[in-house]
DNA sequence: CGTTAGCACTCTCATGGGGAGACTGCTAGG
DNA sequence: CCTAGCAGTCTCCCCATGAGAGTGCTAACG
C-alpha cells in the first residue's frame, strides 16, 4: 500500500474521477463510465487495470465481484488533502449567511439555531452546532432578580452573548437593594474571568473570610456560589435531520433508525464534534474516524468557532461520507468565521453605529 | 349508520375485542381470533356476521377482501367515549413523574424538556410540550442589564417561571443606576399583567406623554417597548421521535420521512396541539381529525396545562392511532396536572420550606 | 330465527427459477 | 503498454407457484 507518492498522475486522475462520479451518483462506478468522461483517451480495459491496482492499495473497493467500485475512507482523505479544488462559496450564499447571522439584537441562543439551520440548508446535510459549556465562558455580567421570597433568579451573561438563567434558593429573604449591590459588586470584580476561575477564587475567599462575620460578604459569596457554579454541559443544536432521509444510503428503515438514534445521543455527538476543536481549520472525520454509527459510512466536517484565540464550541455538518467536500468544506469554514464574528459583534463592537 | 345506541351489547363486546386486539398486534383482526378469546361462546361464523355489520356501520374496515378487520377512527372515538376502562397510573409511575417534575430550583425551560421526555418514555410514543407564547404570560419582573455601550440585555420573568432574554439597542448610553431605577419602576407598575396588556398601556402612555419631555420617562417607555414587546411565538419541545421507528406502521422509509418532516414543522405541530386547549380535560384527535400527515393514521392525546384558570400551553403525545388509550389518557392527564402544579410551585408557594 | 359447520373463493406473501443487464478479470493480439 | 473480445459472476426484476389466512355464502340445525 503505497502512500500518495506512488500514485502516478494517471492513477490520481482516475481515482479522482471515480470519487467525483460516486459523490454524484451514489452508486458503484464502472470502468466504462470513467473511460467515457475522463479525458485520458484510454479504454475501459486499461482503466480496469488501474482500478484493480487502486483497490489493491486500499483506495477503492467493490461491494461484490461484478459491481463497479466505491471509494474508501482513505480515498476521501487523499482527495481532500491533495486532489480536490475547493469551490469558493458563491457570493449569493455568503451574503445570505451574513444577512442571517449578523450579531446584534438577537440573543446568542437564537444565533446558534440560525447557524445550524444555515449549515443544513446550504449543504443538504445535517447541521450541528455545539454551544459553549457555560463554565468555560468569560463572565460579562451577573444579576440577581428577586422573584419570590426565598427564590432568586440569577442571570449570567457571558462575554460572547450567551445568557444562562437559574433559580436559586436562599436561607433567608434578601432585600432588593442588597441584591442590586451584590450584582454590581460581582459584575465589577469578576467580569473578564471564566466561571471556572471565579469558582476557584470563591473557594479561596470563603477560607479567608471564614473568621470574619461580615454578613453582606457572606451573602455575596453564598449567592455567587449558587449562581455562578455552572454545571457547564455544552448543548448541541441539530437541524435538518430530514435532509438525510432522501439519500440513497438511508433506504432502509433499520438504518434510518440507527441514524436517528445516533443524533438523539447528544453527549456522543458533542464528543465527536469536539474532536475537531484542536487547531483552527476545518477538520474532516471520515467513516470509522467518526464513530457516529457502527455500520453507516458517515463523515463529519467541523470547525471550531470562538472569540479571538479562545475557542467556544464547534460547528459543522454530518452526512454520508459521499458528500460534496469541495463545497462543504468552504461552507463550514465560512460559517465558522462568520459565527465568530457575529458573536464578537454582539457585545463587543459598540463604538461605532451605523 | 346507527350511532352507538343501535349497537347491541354483543356488538359492542365484539368491537371492543377487535380494538384491543388490534392495539396489541398492529394487524388486522380475524373473526376466528375474536371467537377464541372473547368469552361469548360464539363461533367464528357468527362473529363474522357481526363484523360485517360493524363494517357496514363504519366502525371496521378491511385492508383487502380476504384480510381481517381494522378499527376506524369512529371505532376509536366510540371506544374512548364509552367502552374503555382507563387504568389508573401505577403508583411507581406517578412517583417517578413527581420526582422528576418537582418545581423548585430548575428553570421552566428545563421542566418543559423533562415533561416531554417523561411523556415519551412512559407512553413509548412521541412526547410533545407546547411552551407558552411569552406574550400571553403574566409578568413577574423585568430587569435591564447593561452589557456594552448601547446594548442592553432585557430579562423578562413571567409568573410561571419562564424567562426570556433579548438584547436591545438604545440611541444613547444609559447609566447603570438609571437602568436599575427603570427596572424597578416597570416591575412595580406592570407586574401581574400580561405582556399584551402592557403593550397596550404603553401605547396609551406614549400618546399622553408626547407633549411632556420627561427624559427619564421617555427612556423608560423606549426600553419597555423594546424589551416587553415580545413577538410571542410559542415554542414546542419534542422528545422520543425514535420511539416510533420500531412500530410496524412505520416500516417503510417514505412514511418515516413524512413523519419526521411532520415533526419538523413546529408551527403546524403547535397549531394541532393547541386545538386541545379549550376545555380542561384530555382531548383526543384521531386520524383525519389530526391532520399531522395526510396518509399516516396518527392520533394526538393532549391536555392544556397552566396556572389555575389561565391555560399556558398544551402537552401530550403523538403516535399511531393504534395506541394504548387506557393507559395514555390517564398518563397525559396526570402529567398535565403535575406540570401545572410544578409551575405554580416554582415562584408561588414560598411560605413554607421543607 | 339465530347460530353454526362447511366450503369455495380471494388475496397476500414467501419461495424459487430464469433471464436480462452490468461489470469484471483475463487473455491474446496490436 | 494498451485494447478488443469474451467468459464468468453477481444483482435485480419478473413471474409462476403454492401455502396460508380469512372471508362470504349457503345449507342445515336447534
Amino acid at each position: 500500500m503505497p502512500d500518495q507518492g506512488n500514485l502516478s498522475p494517471r492513477d490520481r486522475e482516475i481515482l479522482k474521477d471515480v470519487i467525483l462520479t460516486h459523490i454524484l451518483s451514489a452508486e458503484p462506478v464502472s470502468s466504462r463510465s470513467v473511460a467515457k468522461h475522463a479525458k485520458l483517451g484510454l479504454s475501459a480495459a486499461t482503466i480496469r487495470n488501474v482500478m484493480a491496482d487502486l483497490e489493491e492499495w486500499g483506495y477503492l473497493m467493490q461491494p461484490h465481484t461484478s459491481a463497479g467500485r466505491v471509494p474508501t475512507a482513505a480515498a476521501y482523505h487523499l482527495f481532500i488533502r491533495s486532489m480536490m479544488e475547493a469551490r469558493a462559496l458563491p457570493v449569493r450564499e455568503r451574503r445570505y449567511i451574513e444577512d442571517h447571522l449578523k450579531g446584534g439584537s438577537t440573543d446568542s441562543d437564537e444565533i446558534m439555531g440560525t447557524a445550524s439551520h444555515l449549515l443544513s440548508e446550504l449543504s443538504s446535510q445535517v447541521g450541528v452546532v455545539v454551544t459553549p459549556a457555560i463554565g468555560e465562558t468569560v463572565l460579562k455580567a451577573v444579576e440577581f432578580i428577586p422573584v419570590s421570597g426565598h427564590k432568586i433568579l440569577c442571570v449570567v451573561v457571558s462575554a460572547s452573548g450567551f445568557v444562562d438563567n437559574k433559580v436559586i434558593e436562599t436561607e433567608e429573604e434578601v432585600p432588593r437593594e442588597e441584591l442590586v449591590r451584590i450584582s454590581n459588586y460581582l459584575t465589577e470584580n469578576f467580569a473578564g474571568h471564566t466561571l471556572r476561575e471565579i469558582r476557584e477564587r470563591l473557594v479561596r475567599m470563603m477560607v479567608e473570610e471564614k473568621a470574619q462575620v461580615d454578613r453582606v460578604l457572606a451573602r455575596t459569596i453564598e449567592l455567587a456560589r449558587a449562581g455562578l457554579t455552572a454545571d457547564g454541559v455544552p448543548g448541541v443544536v441539530v437541524d435538518g435531520t430530514s435532509m438525510l432521509l432522501g439519500k440513497p444510503e438511508l433506504s432502509d428503515v433499520a438504518r434510518v433508525r440507527r441514524m436517528i438514534e445516533a443524533f438523539a445521543d447528544k453527549e456522543r455527538l458533542v464528543r465527536i464534534l469536539n474532536r475537531c476543536i484542536q487547531g483552527d481549520g476545518v477538520r474532516v472525520l471520515i467513516g470509522e474516524d467518526c464513530e457516529l454509527t457502527s455500520d453507516l459510512e458517515f463523515s463529519v466536517v467541523a470547525t471550531p468557532y470562538g472569540l479571538g484565540e479562545r475557542p467556544l464550541g464547534t460547528l459543522g455538518i454530518v452526512g454520508p461520507s459521499r458528500m460534496d467536500y469541495e463545497k462543504i468544506i468552504p461552507l463550514v469554514h465560512f460559517l465558522g468565521e462568520t459565527l465568530s464574528r457575529a458573536l464578537a459583534e454582539t457585545f463587543a463592537g459598540d463604538s461605532e453605529r451605523r
